[in-house]
DNA sequence: GTCTATAGTTGGATAGAC
DNA sequence: GTCTATCCAACTATAGAC
């Protein structure tokens, strides 16, 4: 922490793990995260990096490729962690279970901090704006990212869970995606305190296969009354 | 993405359903749901209602106050439906059913089109941005609108699921969200073409009711191998 | 209540020096 | 590669006429 810093100018501290480029996904990253896109200007991403806006258009040339680049700089690892780990299921003697493909899918979303102990929360807030984001920027991007994943991971399930539609398997898969994202966006804005990040792991496993195991429903049911709105 | 407006009129065609305030609020309403609070800007709202910038703000001050008003339109009478519906539940001679809980908070978000006939997906998409969009402007609204609907939620489930501990039910009741807000999202920017709505309503059920049975796994597993990365 | 006009700010992107 | 300086478009909000 005691870095000899020309304590002189008011530049943000850089910080310099790299070179500018990489202060500059690291400062888009978090302020992508906290703000949106179109919450966030170049201008406070390159302040916050101690670049200037110049640099960061010469390094990626828009707005826009910078947010590609910052979602792709995270998401790509923990996706190639999520394929592996489906593989190496899949090269096992026997066909795996829902609750491992799904430990597969997940856990390496939640552990992201084993491998760059500084930025905890950081990537699991970008992955949740690429949900929620600015659509045309992002939508291809997020087919790239994660057409793969949803074919692997719904042919997986699918085949652990044979007689049942294939379109049945990708609808509870998408569910669980929303239940994922949905907690790790959370972390971003709620301070009540998810319990140890393990067990909220297990509960949304044990959750979703339960889910996925489940047969649908056939009638609408014991008929909630359509009674007195206020 | 921006539409470049008809030349040969000026504005907008205005298809005034009620006055220049809610033609106002329908115009933000699609707009905040396709690109976002930061991504509209007031111009473009007032434009597409085909009213000035002053009239949005002499109607509510300024663009967070018409996110708000945006907001407490639609999200109000679902969530009074939900609590309504919730409490004839209760009401009845038996505790409600996990499954007729579950119906009591997810189907009034569904069929709202059937309120109002003109705005089928618009008001899930709103719905799924407060979830999403600037934290500050919408966190104390979140609250206002989602406060009383998790508490009253949370204790039908746990009553209909007696022994298990409030904090699990409560997770469960958060998993059961994010699945809802995803798939409210995904009708926004995805052509994947969810069959038939009653049919998707009634399978979240199903998945949902499942997970919160559930219970938590104890392990980690059969041991995913935490294996190659690429 | 609704308009036109404008004030005052900030945005993304580029030019050109070094 | 990185900077300073600058262009110009777009923004929110307000003033003041009608």
């Amino acid at each position: 922490m005691s870095e000899p810093l020309p304590s002189s100018h008011l530049r943000a501290l850089p910080e310099n793990p790299g070179g500018t480029k990489e202060r500059l996904l690291d400062a888009a990253e978090r302020l992508f995260a906290e703000r949106g896109f179109e919450g966030t200007s170049i201008r406070a991403v390159t302040q916050a990096a101690g670049a200037s806006v110049s640099a960061a258009n010469y390094h990626f040339g828009s707005k826009e490729a910078l947010l590609q680049a910052t979602l792709q700089r995270r998401l790509g690892p923990v996706n190639r962690q999520r394929l592996a780990r489906l593989s190496a299921l899949e090269a096992g003697p026997e066909p795996p279970s829902i609750e491992a493909v799904l430990d597969a899918f997940l856990r390496p979303g939640f552990e992201a901090r084993a491998a760059d102990a500084e930025s905890p929360l950081r990537l699991r807030q970008v992955a949740a704006r690429l949900f929620a984001d600015p659509p045309d920027v992002v939508a291809s991007l997020q087919q790239d990212l994660f057409g793969e994943i949803n074919e692997r991971f719904v042919g997986a399930l699918a085949r652990a869970l044979p007689g049942r539609p294939v379109e049945d398997v990708a609808l509870g898969f998408r569910l669980t995606v929303g239940m994922m994202v949905h907690v790790i966006a959370g972390h971003l804005r709620d301070a009540t305190g998810l319990p140890d990040e393990e067990a909220v792991l297990r509960r949304m496993i044990a959750f979703a296969a339960a889910g996925l195991r489940a047969a649908p429903l056939e009638s609408p049911f014991p008929a909630a009354p359509a009674g007195a709105d206020t």
